[in-house]
DNA sequence: TCACGTCCTTAAGATGCCGTAAAGATGCAG
DNA sequence: CTGCATCTTTACGGCATCTTAAGGACGTGA
């Protein structure tokens, strides 16, 4: 929508202390701040205003905050960071799951947030301009031709199984996004137990043996510990 | 068609609200929109008015949307834009096979939706000015004529069945792409079933021991486990 | 330090796909 | 009707891929 000038970021943090802080960096930085303190308004913020990124505490006095992710991307591909004080994993990976894009655990550092707002943004927008005839992906030596069906690393095609080539899509799709491994079993086998778990554990270290430079220190695809694979533009 | 001033767009959609948000996204960029809410109106619009670009929902009330692009695709080569809620593969697949031109899931963003529209008139324009097709094809030592109907290799003319010709051309035409076993047991035989493709294995054998310089480790023509074949550029 | 959980890595067994040959079916010309 | 060319079907060996299991590395909290 308006990817004009200064991006509009809305802010939906309870915590007046980290709003005040996160909104000044941000405005610092360019960037066109709204802040609200509840769900109900952020759903509002969000459906007038059209922002170009929005940034969720989780635990907000009105509605659960997955909830407000679910509303939200029921019509807005809009990229949603998660913040979040609490530290079990199962809520970052339920955020992810109902649609977030990424996820901040307190306390955080500003300069993390601010590179995090800086790659998510560049990610909607990529997405937005490129979308469909974007037949192909590039990231560093790596290369994928999405209609003609295989990858290349500097130039060599790399022979993929099929497995390992969905897999790689499907991080390629999702370039800077954290994907959870119940998100990525669902989105391979269909329907996931959790054993598949193990079986992706070691596609991914397949599939890193074929991409990275160095497999052992992996820099293409990060793993988030108890949560799953994220995808890193070199 | 009338690629004059303002392209055409049918928009088959039985669900209003989503009718209505696309309907005026479109308008709002220039495009004149044609809406209706079923399969039957959909053909009989794309028959009389000769849209530039179609937009169709799946879950129509009357007939399967696979069905709407078949028909249309029987006469015309009017780009075609799937909607649909289902995010199965097999849908995508089927959609795509009948003859779609691309793939939205709800829920989409607006954004993404015009950079499709875009994407898809440009190339639609594109084929229909580029309109000459090369009449011949080379690659390494083997040469098509297709005006002439016939094949050689190293000069010499390789006596193909009709069946083995048509596979090489259909290769041919897809040079450097991975094109699914399904994909070309369709083009090949129309409607295909699963034991085609045991026929298709032995046209494989028979095609490759003419045209390849080891038949045992073919480079012309390579395998990709599980998906189907690709002519590889030499 | 120890126990615990998560992830990485490897290797071996199970599964399914591919290539291949050969026999049977079909269609057509003489 | 017979012979030939083409296509289809079947069967099986070999191999790519997937799954599963087990051991080790690493970090974290008691």
């Amino acid at each position: 929508m308006n990817n004009a000038a200064k991006p509009r970021i809305l802010l939906v943090e309870d915590d007046l202390t980290v709003q005040n802080l996160v909104s000044t960096a941000l405005d610092l930085h360019g960037y066109v701040v709204s802040k609200v303190c509840n769900g109900q308004a952020a759903i509002m913020d969000a459906v007038s205003h059209g922002p170009s990124l929005i940034m969720l505490d989780l635990g907000l006095p009105d509605i659960d905050g997955i909830e407000v992710i679910t509303k939200i991307r029921s019509w807005s591909a809009v990229p949603i960071i998660v913040i979040s004080a609490r530290t079990e994993d199962s809520d970052k990976i339920a955020a992810l799951d109902a649609g977030a894009d990424d996820y901040l655990t307190k306390p955080f550092s500003v300069d993390e947030l601010l590179a995090r707002v800086r790659a998510n943004l560049r990610r909607s927008s990529m997405a937005s301009s490129e979308s469909t005839e974007a037949s192909t992906f590039d990231n560093g030596p790596l290369h994928i031709d999405y209609a003609a069906g295989y990858a290349t690393k500097d130039g060599r095609e790399l022979s993929l199984t099929p497995t390992e080539y969905k897999l790689l899509v499907l991080l390629a799709k999702n370039v800077d996004k954290v994907l959870t491994h119940t998100f990525i079993t669902h989105e391979i086998w269909g329907t996931s137990w959790d054993s598949d778990l193990a079986s992706l554990r070691v596609f991914m270290r397949t599939l890193r043996k074929k991409i990275e430079a160095d497999p052992s220190h992996p820099k293409m695809i990060q793993t988030h510990m108890g949560v799953g694979y994220r995808m890193q533009r070199l």
